[in-house]
DNA sequence: ACGTGGAAGGTTTTT
DNA sequence: CCTTCCACGT
């Protein structure tokens, strides 16, 4: 039919493209050229009739969904492309809770809790059930009730369960199944449900409701499920009934990377494909387009030592490559710097920072690595850690936003009823929660009626808390006029939060301050952007279910920094797999468990995948943990590729004088205040502003130098005061301050990060 | 009600 | 090391 469709199509992939009808299950290696055949399939789909809004696709990410829809439109033009279902399972089940909301006893508007505030939620539950809080520490709590969910397990089903109990009991938690019930209880009242919700909700509306599960069987005819091998129980299930019975399904993975059973997912998934839908087809994509033979022999000779896998033979028809470098340092610290001389080695060799990435095990690591790479000038863009929407100062703001668009959200109330201060303290906020729970009605409601409260709060208290209500009723007004970034606008100004941010004059608060414009200039972007009507609702979805991925884009020569976990998917032409030591990769919670050190392995298998011409591998004898240096050997994986694939370098020997060491370290510790530099959107905003200052000012445009390049002693040029000498520097990066005596005879502090200053000779 | 300071406690990985 | 929690003073 469409023979370009096909062209450059491998046989496998091209039967995998062609099979429209039935179950198939693709097994796709790394670098195999799975989104491509993800992507024809569909267009070849479309090609045949089958119209766009029919077809379901479950990505694991929600670029990957964008990435997938572009590519797709290019094929098939924009206004076919964009009907198509695509998403995280997270976000299209989400979109489809608020249309049936009514069934499960929700609003369209209900709020999506994420970690933080469930945990939060869970630890009043504990306080309130009156439970030992050494015993019952939320963050466990939390992971219980999380698998739970995952596998379907309600509270009503939980508490009857006896196993549960003696789990529990044996875990010195007995009381969980008490603290998962009350827990529904409250997030129901406040209309709000976390992430797992949104699966398990989905499960319930399809089980207690046939008429919705045929009306979705109906509308989804086509179902394509990437990263089948990462879906936990609660997704398998929504993909089985929605396919029925047809059963249309195209699934997509690989076992061998499988890595995210701490989230519930179920490697089992993807081996009983085959027995789940016995019909099945089976396409295996074996050749490795990505990566020289030598990354790819070397990831098969690790691989080859976990026991259970689906036989396939991947292989790589590219150069045979270098071999994998080994690195030991003495030092974290010399591992960071270590690594930045080999990037810089790299980049030597005309090879662009943005095709380089540094991929490790945990987020503690990465601050090391930024330092050494912005000391020697590395351009770096870390992913994950705290992202901005979960700053103190971003979500006391957006809790404005919640409450809006859903007052009985409790945990965005109880954020922003004294935020800023407004003399209604931890006292009252108490008893309202408590006149709530035992009228069990919900926090807001307590709020609405709180005249008839008058024999429990004194008439000061009530007068503040009617103020608070009328507050807030004042943003509800607007909000089916105002787009979110005006209504955002409001809500700062009029909550006192503007004024409270600017009367902070410490480099914090400055920092808080300019959050906030950060916040509003993205949400008019937002709002901008999008065509269709926005509401605030959709904001605020939208944010709830961004990824750090997400917020990516390549436009920047920036070498990457982020967890193996995020690099899941991706492609970097060199890796920089840093931290390999026992009880870090593998983690110390994995060690004495071979099902989770499986998994680790299969992390690394994933790390090592993701390049296409090199891999380094690093390691570093003594580490510092919890500020105590502690001592470390090198990771069992390392010993396990086969040693042919790798050649080693030792430099811990020629690690520098002690006395350069010492005062290296020194700098280091100065350093490591830094902060909050890991946040692209931050970044990217600031940029933003950049430019629109230079843009309004008098003084003749300039693109500033960078901020860490301004160096005492020098002449500056600032777009506001002109021209002036730089006294001194303070501090450090993104504190430093710089005091300056301009041409104009002001002397100015400015902090280095905003001043927009260039060196003139 | 609210700010401060000192002590204790906490690290995988993320939608 | 860095964050959070609690007790105390205002």
């Amino acid at each position: 039919m469409n023979n370009t469709l096909f062209d450059g199509l491998n046989t496998e992939q091209k039967n995998a493209v062609e099979c429209m009808n039935g179950a198939s299950l693709v097994i796709a290696g790394a670098g195999s050229g799975k989104t491509r055949v993800l992507t024809c399939r569909i267009a070849n789909l479309l090609a045949h009739n089958v119209p766009a809004h029919v077809i379901l696709s479950l990505t694991f990410t929600n670029k990957a969904a964008r990435e997938m829809k572009e590519r797709i439109a290019e094929m098939v033009g924009e206004d076919i492309a964009r009907n198509l279902w695509m998403g995280t399972f997270h976000s299209v089940f989400a979109k489809i809770l608020r249309f049936e909301a009514h069934h499960i006893g929700f609003t369209s508007n209900f709020t999506i809790y994420d970690t933080q505030d469930s945990r939060s939620l869970l630890g009043k539950i504990i306080s309130d059930l009156k439970l030992e809080k050494d015993a019952y520490k939320p963050a466990a709590v939390q992971s219980t009730i999380s698998k739970a969910k995952n596998n379907l397990i309600t509270a009503q089903t939980y508490s009857q369960n006896t196993d549960n109990h003696k789990r529990d009991a044996y875990n010195k938690m007995p009381e969980i199944h008490a603290i998962y019930t009350q827990y529904q209880n409250r997030c129901k009242k406040a209309d709000a449900m976390d992430f797992d919700d949104l699966l398990m909700y989905t499960n319930i509306l399809f089980r207690d409701n046939p008429a919705v599960l045929q009306k979705y069987q109906k509308r989804f005819q086509y179902i394509l499920v990437d990263e089948y091998q990462d879906t936990n129980f609660s997704q398998y299930l929504i993909v089985k009934k929605l396919a029925e019975p047809q059963n249309n399904v195209c699934v997509v993975g690989d076992d061998a990377q499988s890595i995210y059973s701490f989230r519930g997912a179920k490697i089992e998934n993807i081996f009983k494909f085959s027995s789940d839908y016995p019909d099945s087809k089976l396409f295996k994509l074996e050749q490795n387009y990505r990566s020289t033979q030598t990354i790819v022999d070397a990831a098969n000779s690790l691989i080859k030592k976990n026991t259970k896998q689906i036989p396939k033979h991947t292989f790589s028809e590219q150069e045979l490559g270098n071999k994998i470098s080994l690195i030991e340092f003495a030092t974290d610290i010399e591992e960071g710097i270590g690594v930045a001389r080999e990037i810089k080695n790299l980049v030597a060799d005309s090879e662009l920072y943005k095709d380089i990435a540094v991929l490790y095990r945990t987020n503690a690591q990465s601050r090391i690595l930024e330092e050494a790479l912005n000391k020697l000038h590395i351009p770096c863009q870390i992913y994950g850690g705290t992202s901005f929407f979960q700053r103190k100062e971003i979500k006391d703001i957006l809790s404005y936003v919640r409450v809006c668009v859903n007052p009985k959200d409790e945990e965005a109330i109880s954020r922003i009823i004294n935020f800023p201060t407004r003399g209604i303290g931890q006292t009252t906020v108490q008893k309202i929660v408590l006149l709530a729970e035992r009228t069990n009605i919900s926090v807001w409601d307590v709020i609405s009626n709180i005249e008839l409260a008058g024999d429990v709060f004194n008439k000061g208290t009530i007068k503040r808390i009617i103020e608070f209500r009328e507050l807030i009723h004042s943003f509800r007004k607007d909000l089916s006029e105002a787009d979110a970034y005006a209504l955002l606008q409001r809500i700062v100004e009029l909550s006192g939060i503007y004024s409270f941010l600017k009367s902070d004059t410490s480099i914090e608060g400055k920092n808080k301050f300019d959050n906030m414009q950060e916040l509003l200039n993205g949400a008019k972007e937002f709002t901008d952007e999008e065509e269709d009507e926005i509401s605030l609702a959709d904001y605020l979805e939208k944010i709830a279910l961004l990824t750090d991925i997400d917020s990516e884009d390549d436009e920047f020569n920036k070498v990457t920094l982020m967890t193996i976990h995020s690099a899941k998917g991706l492609e970097f032409g060199h890796c920089f797999i840093v931290g390999l030591e026992e009880n870090l990769f593998p983690s110390q919670m994995s060690i004495g468990r071979p099902k989770d050190v499986e998994e680790e392995r299969r992390l690394f298998y994933v790390a090592i995948t993701r390049a296409k011409m090199s891999v380094h591998l690093t390691y570093a004898l003594s580490r510092r943990k919890w500020g105590n240096l502690t001592a470390s050997t090198v990771s069992r994986f390392v010993e396990e590729i086969d040693a042919g694939f790798i050649t080693e370098k030792n430099t811990s020997r020629f690690s520098s004088q002690p006395t350069q060491e010492s005062t290296m370290f020194a700098n280091f510790t100065a350093l490591r205040k830094e902060k909050s530099q890991n946040d692209r959107f931050a970044q990217f905003k600031r940029k933003q502003s950049a430019a629109a200052q230079s843009n309004t000012s008098s003084i003749p445009q300039f693109e500033p130098d960078n901020p860490r390049d301004i160096k005492s002693g020098t002449w500056v040029l600032h777009a506001k005061f002109g021209r002036g000498f730089v006294e001194s520097i303070s501090g450090t990066f993104p504190d430093s301050t710089a005091v300056i005596n301009f041409e104009n005879g002001e002397q100015k502090r400015l902090l280095l990060k905003f001043a927009k200053l260039k060196e003139v000779s």
